[in-house]
DNA sequence: GGTGAAATATCGTAGCACGACATATTGGAG
DNA sequence: CTCCAATATGTCGTGCTACGATATTTCACC
């Protein structure tokens, strides 16, 4: 019986921290493949995916990088790579015109619903690896 | 509708892949805050629990690559460095020479004891945003 | 006892995130 | 209206970490 507050994890609570991790890296190991095998980053995806999947229109930089978890000029410097490679384009938001808003391009359109359906089918297989440990 | 080639995600979809993907990059930042305020990188730690996590005895190096998701030599730099912070030591498996088996010190071993333990509190915290989207 | 495979180590390279700093725009106090 | 602090994005140099290519040691086995 694991004690509901305790000070020291026994060596079950160990096993379930780290096989959970391993599905994690698994898990991000494979959308690294999936990406990779398309063309761009695992980091380039999950912008466009952050992207195409922001609840209200165009996110701006500073958007995207709360979603990432990134430092504004981090998200900067994604956004550069994602616009060189054609993905996505910048437009100077009209209402505030220090913010830049980001929009996919037909061609990182495309690709995000590719990639966005493979991600499912490797969610489906990995299935209930990914329910976290409790004690 | 095989997995192959999966019919087209609608927005409903999107989003919720996208928040699935937000909550991984807030546990994963979380666990590097936690793990920066110890001193060690979030891999660092990765290493740490997959070497108190072992299901059977000290894992060798190509054991925490295959655990960590990454090629044997990132593994050796990642030990090197986990040695020089004393976190853990090498030894050669007497069994096979060729092997070398990565057991942590004893600081190491408190620190993940403690890492390990922050790491639970947080899961509870993000709790259910874990759960995979399905389709 | 020689040979190919396995396991670890070394070296140079590249991507990505970061801190520090720079620039542009806004909105409000007076 | 003017000034100025706050906001938003961009630039530059640095460090960490993963990688491919390659080397070295040890094992398995015919």
């Amino acid at each position: 019986m694991t004690s509901r507050n305790p000070r020291r994890l026994n060596e079950r609570a160990f096993r379930a921290l780290a096989n959970w991790r391993y599905a994690l890296r698994k898990f991000l190991s494979a959308s690294e493949a999936i990406t990779r095998s398309r063309g761009v980053s695992a980091t380039q995806y999950q912008l466009l995916l952050f992207v195409r999947g922001a609840p209200d229109g165009a996110p701006s930089i500073a958007d995207l990088a709360e979603r990432l978890q990134i430092r504004h000029q981090s998200a900067v410097g994604l956004v550069d790579r994602c616009a060189v490679a054609g993905l996505v384009r910048r437009r100077r938001d009209p209402k505030n015109r220090r913010r830049v808003l980001v929009e996919t391009t037909r061609r990182g359109s495309k690709l995000i619903q590719l990639l966005a359906a493979e991600h499912y089918s490797t969610i489906e297989k990995l299935g209930r690896m990914f329910i976290p440990p409790s004690r």
